[in-house]
DNA sequence: TAATTTTCTTATCATACATCAAGATGATAT
DNA sequence: ATATCATCTTGATGTATGATAAGAAAATTA
């Protein structure tokens, strides 16, 4: 039952019948995919948005030096893509990697129609996730704008609570805007004034 | 003539012919304000998004010890707005003033509604803007997490080519993440390598 | 025009965070 | 299990940017 999740998270959120939700995913792709597998290519155009209904993904970037900058952490129940370069047929700027083991629901815009078709509540909870996403993008600029070091982490462990534990620690500090030696000792520094995790 | 601009812009993006442009603007709100004229403040749900036909705004919000962080900068042929609070219907996080004496129209979803009725294109037109900013935003993101101050001041030229001859240097300081005094430094620094403007 | 306020520059000093380097710990593969 | 590799910690040192302060320049108001 690789859908049961994806199942539950859509019938949380809409008005989807088991028998529409069996229709509409009839032909839906799902892909069990290990650790280090890439699903998107910085200069590929991104052609889905990728539900994860198990496991970890990161969407990052390189800049001119190579070095990565995570954009975004999606652990279960988050959907993750890069929505301008869907939207425009544009080359993506981001790569988006399987952190661990992970399965994987294919939404790409044919399903969303579908799925508009069959219940109109579907519009609208797909853009109340992509205002969502804007809320969220725009509170993470004046997050970095505004905090420190250890605020920005404190943040992060509100709103991962388990990915410290998962994810490693380089690729936080890159997500924080920091380097694993800072968040170290951020972490260090907290352990001192009991902050637990 | 205070709608020639929008007029101008509306046109420019979509199919709508001047009667009915006339016919969805009959009874638009077009103001002229003062500079230092609030127009959204923190705690209020934002309702209109503003378009700045003559003028200049700047949207911002305050940390904790009040001080200032702008967000985004809008002048001439922007809209800038609260996209979150306006469709959550909750209290947003920002404020919007006037940084010069401004034209501004008000657009609310009844207007976008409206012309979504009349013309098909409009609320594709929208959805653009609205990917549009999305894209901003992340791009702002990156910037923020790899670009040093003087890369993000390069940048921010780039962007809003005249801006620094119009907003006062400590709110482009605020907007890039660093101190007057820094952008100051950075300044001279390029002046010495020739950097113009 | 003068008076007042805001903004910009420059200098000195302080600090958060980066860089470099080495060792310790933990994971993965053979 | 051993070897190998990736990750995490810690220390020493460097650097970009912040904080404070004071004067110069520009803008606003009277």
């Amino acid at each position: 039952m690789p859908l049961e999740n994806f199942k539950r998270y859509i019938q949380h959120h809409t008005q989807l019948s088991d028998t529409h939700f069996n229709e509409l995913t009839r032909n839906i792709r799902v892909e069990v995919v290990k650790k280090h597998t890439r699903l998107l290519n910085q200069g590929e155009v991104c052609r889905f948005s990728f539900f994860v209904s198990k496991g970890l993904l990161r969407l990052y970037t390189l800049d001119q030096q190579g070095k990565e900058f995570v954009i975004q952490f999606a652990p279960e129940d988050w959907i993750v893509g890069d929505r301008s370069s869907a939207y425009f047929n544009q080359a993506s700027d981001y790569f988006i990697d399987c952190i661990e083991d992970s399965e994987i629901v294919f939404i790409d815009k044919q399903l969303i129609d579908k799925a508009s078709d069959i219940d109109k509540n579907f519009r609208t909870y797909f853009d109340t996730l992509l205002h969502n996403h804007i809320r969220h993008i725009q509170k993470r600029i004046s997050f970095l704008l505004c905090a420190t070091a250890e605020q920005r982490y404190m943040e992060f462990v509100n709103l991962y609570p388990d990915l410290m534990l998962r994810a490693p620690q380089w690729m936080i500090a890159s997500y924080l805007g920091i380097t694993p030696e800072s968040l170290s000792r951020v972490r260090k520094e907290l352990a001192k004034k009991h902050f637990k995790l």
